[in-house]
DNA sequence: CTGAAAGCGCTAACAA
DNA sequence: TTGTTAGCGCTTTCAG
């Protein structure tokens, strides 16, 4: 590239008139190296713009003080708020973080995972993946692996996550309270085991409407899926007076059908979003949301890892955390 | 970690009872190598569940294939689509990407760049970089370096932009096409120069308005900046009849103290945001804003790096794209 | 306090 | 077609 070839310890060393040795002391600033051949080795490493590299570094010491970060979506605002709290975390571990993205596909997050691996960072964290059990297995063969977001039960692999049975429990006994029966429920995965789908029946058979449950099934997690939905569920016979809904962006879309059909919220119709994410917080839309402690999460995450990583191994540990309602202005009684 | 120590290239050699040159040249896809030691040699590596070390690897290629692209605020949409062109255009090249946020610190912006460059990237794309000049020029040094949403001058250093005094003037002619004459400003920085506001003013003067100029300084680039400034604006004793914001979060937010003021939109204000991000298009929304093709960005971007990364030097290239505005529900005839 | 030497895991000539 | 050899840039004993 820009001209020369990129400076070596050696050219360094030459430089300075030391030895490599020496150079590399004071790189990692060992205390017994005169001052006099301190302060030249660093003119040279100033002068030549040196800076060592990373490969050879980790490559001797078998480690690289790196921890990947995989999330699978990069547009979800969910991600860099757990990555928030993992991060800071990490800097006070004296870990760096280097950050892939999975693109909601699995096979992108597959190869990013077979790069992190590559690149022998100390560990990896994987938020909300999607990856195969067979790739999942594979990296904790050589690598510590904490997943969060998700609890997945996978041989020596940490979890970190919330209680979403509880979320949408509590999302449904705040609109019980408020007087609501008929609430319907948006759900965000067409999987069997969609826990926030489980919890929301569980909760109304809990509160003896299970005959009221009603669940519009689907991938609706953006704010089409959730105008389509809502679209849906004002056509039934008797329409829900309350919706609760897999995710804030769903809530928002739902929301736009019902500004469309001229119908208020929270006067005629209430609704829940899940996450409680900076849309559900924005002024104009002031959605009533169920909260994942997400920084919570990433401390969590980053201390399990760095447990792994410094030899804790044993039994996979699974911590769950526990939501909590932020009640803003899109519910009301019926 | 997880026991014994990992694989090396010499243990998968062993097992395939041959020498590590030829797993070299079936790890790399080689053609002539006899079909009985490629399975044996892949049958190893399976058993074993070698990977190999991408350090040791491009310690003696001198090269990664990976290219580092730095994103000012992991929260922020914008870069994530640009993202997404640039992935798309990396993997045709043959490269990798690594991410790595700045968290909206330039300190932390300046490690991360500094990690990168000891990872010996092949070459660095930052979007919307805060870093300073002499990191920045540190940087350009040894790696081919990119910026992205911005266009920095920095020698040597290509940038890909959009032209934002042609995105605000595009608003502005909206406008004052429907025929509004008090159209106000919502800043995005307190700095002097800045595209959007400058953008704003002059399109303002080219429409003989050059006295109505009304601008709200600071950094209002989040919800609550976008509200407390449109509070400010309903304070005047004649309000404007048109708001342009610096990004859709500010206009969200401006929406959100117009709710609240009982102030209908777009009857009685009409309000225009910036960078059609996906908060643009929700349909509870529907907010006109301007759009830069970032995508395309992202493309373009990649391309000026591989350009600089396969020997094409010379003086830096400052591509600016043209935005559009796309109109939704928040304007209408003052 | 400083230097010499060995080797981390891999690839790339060069031989065979 | 396959094996041997010599490093890539760095850290780390071990001597001096």
């Amino acid at each position: 590239v820009s001209g020369a070839r990129r400076p070596t310890i050696h050219d360094v060393a030459d430089r300075a008139g030391v030895s490599k040795s020496l150079v590399s002391l004071v790189l990692r600033g060992a205390p017994n190296v005169s001052d006099h051949r301190r302060a030249a080795v660093e003119r040279a490493i100033t002068e030549l713009g040196y800076r060592p590299s990373a490969a050879a570094r980790s490559l001797v010491q078998r480690r690289t003080a790196t921890i990947g970060v995989l999330v699978a979506d990069l547009h979800n605002p969910f991600f860099a708020e757990v990555y928030d709290g993992l991060r800071a975390h990490a800097t006070s571990l004296g870990y760096r973080t280097l950050l892939g993205s999975g693109d909601q596909l699995s096979s992108q997050e597959e190869e990013t995972v077979e790069t992190m691996l590559e690149l022998r960072v100390d560990g990896l964290v994987l938020l909300s993946p999607r990856v195969s059990p067979r790739v999942l297995r594979d990296a904790v063969q050589t690598t510590p692996v904490v997943i969060a977001g998700s609890n997945l039960r996978v041989p020596r692999v940490d979890t970190v996550s919330s209680d979403e049975a509880e979320g949408t429990a509590l999302a449904v006994a705040h609109l019980v309270g408020l007087g609501h029966r008929r609430i319907a429920h948006i759900a965000g995965s067409s999987s069997r085991r969609d826990p926030r789908r489980e919890g929301y029946e569980a909760a109304m058979r809990a509160s003896g409407l299970g005959a009221r449950v009603r669940v519009i099934i689907g991938d609706h997690n953006t704010d089409e899926g959730g105008y389509e939905s809502m679209r849906e569920l004002l056509s039934d016979r008797r329409p829900p007076t309350a919706v609760l809904a897999n995710n804030d962006l769903a809530a928002v879309g739902a929301l736009g059908a019902l500004d469309e059909a001229g119908i208020r919220v929270p006067e005629d119709i209430s609704l829940v979003g899940y996450d409680n994410s900076y849309l559900a917080g924005i002024r104009h839309i002031g959605l009533t949301s169920v909260n994942q402690p997400r920084l919570e999460m990433g401390r969590l995450t980053m201390a399990a890892l760095h447990r792994r990583i410094t030899g804790g191994g044993g039994r996979a540990r699974h911590e769950v955390l526990r939501p909590d309602l932020v009640v803003r202005s899109t519910t009301a009684p019926p």
